[in-house]
DNA sequence: GAAGTTTATAAGGCACACCTTATAAAACGG
DNA sequence: CCGTTTTATAAGGTGTGCCTTATAAACTTC
């Protein structure tokens, strides 16, 4: 297998997934990358007789100690680049994400490290995901979970999608802003963004479908 | 066909040329590439039909206008990734040819403008190359044909190979290096190169293959 | 111009990572 | 528990860019 598939594959499922334990199931992994089933299912066995992953018949994978050592390698690339190319080439979010994705797959272990020292060893992506190696602290909730009525500020955005990361943007739902809900209703969640600039704040509708991929924190 | 396969050809013919007009023999793409000499025909057939390059039979490929613009825009992302891994991350020469290798398929146009700007829209690789769009201007003269006696200072590396370029920073035969020719012997030349640290010149036996590959300007 | 060297081309093969179609098995929901 | 939906697996196919072996044609040199 070549190593820049294995590497993707790796880093879908540690972006898809919620927790070490409860496997992937491969339509996540289909929808991800737009691949057949048959594709991903194939391409699933072989990593599995390689130990990158744990294949769990019907129910998913999970990634193996080794398979879990390279997606946090990959990704902590990835967003090192995703740094480098917003904060010092001032390039937008969205774009950034996009040219990372093919920048992580280059860098070496010791570029990697100088780029990490040459930011000034940043803890998260533009996105707010944290740079590993480091743990998830805070205390997050789904913009799809938070109650009516509270006020929260975007801490994150993940699985991180380039539409998804554009909307985003669009919507001003970017780490470190402040929003209310206004209302969860059928499938889509009401929020008032702060919005400096217009002076006043900005009514949102956000479909579940990323409601539950904006992360925050309770204020 | 693969772009960057295309990218990574058109970018072998544009250094490997002497100039616009003379071919480039397939023999010389053979040895560049370490791949079969009928592989390299198979794809020269299929860069032709495509308009990248005019293919002369028994005689060798030239660069059409469009492969050209091709081989321009890798060279200079190329060179531009290799000042930000030597000049930012500090990385040694070799290995900044290397990962740049890599980083030049990636960069958008957008990406590799603002880099350039970022960087201070360097003229130069650290191997003294011009940074296209920019034409060579300066009278040069390699290794291997400067008149025993004549004292030199190094300008360029060309074509790179990465062995080549380690060896050049062994022998101190980097850009901006003063040298002076001793002898040019059977199949190598003889130099002194300044070496301000040692206090006294060091003497270099550099065999033709690489004399005709290290450009200097007399002084 | 004959000998030797390069270069071209034909023919067949391989690995990789995708694809589709089709069937079978398991899981899930009323 | 039965039907629907999801997941698995078999079988065969595609394009790309490499490979080897072998033959033929063109150039080069003496």
């Amino acid at each position: 297998m070549r190593q820049e598939r294995v590497e993707e594959y790796l880093g879908a499922i540690y972006r898809l997934r919620v927790d070490g334990e409860t496997p992937v199931p491969l339509s996540q992994l289909t929808g991800y990358f737009d691949f057949s089933p048959v594709s991903v299912h194939e391409m699933v066995l072989k990593l599995d007789a390689e130990g990158w992953v744990a294949y769990h018949p019907y129910r998913g994978v999970t990634l193996t100690e080794a398979g879990e050592e390279v997606a946090l390698a990959l990704l902590r690339r990835h967003r090192l680049w995703e740094r480098f190319l917003t904060d010092i080439l001032e390039l937008p979010w969205d774009a950034a994400h996009e040219i990372a994705g093919g920048l992580e797959h280059v860098a070496t272990e010791q570029v990697t490290e100088r780029l990490a020292a040459f930011l000034g060893s940043p803890q998260a992506c533009p996105h707010g995901g944290p740079i590993p190696p480091q743990a998830r602290s805070r205390e997050e909730l789904c913009l799809r979970s938070v109650p009516v009525g509270a006020e929260a500020r975007v801490s994150r955005i993940a699985p991180e999608t380039p539409e998804r990361l554009r909307l985003a943007a669009d919507w001003l739902l970017t780490p470190g802003r402040d929003l209310r809900v206004v209302a969860q209703i059928d499938d889509a969640t009401e929020v008032l963004v702060a919005d400096e600039n217009a002076g006043a704040a900005r009514p949102i509708v956000v479909p579940s479908e990323h409601a539950q991929a904006i992360w925050l924190e309770l204020m």
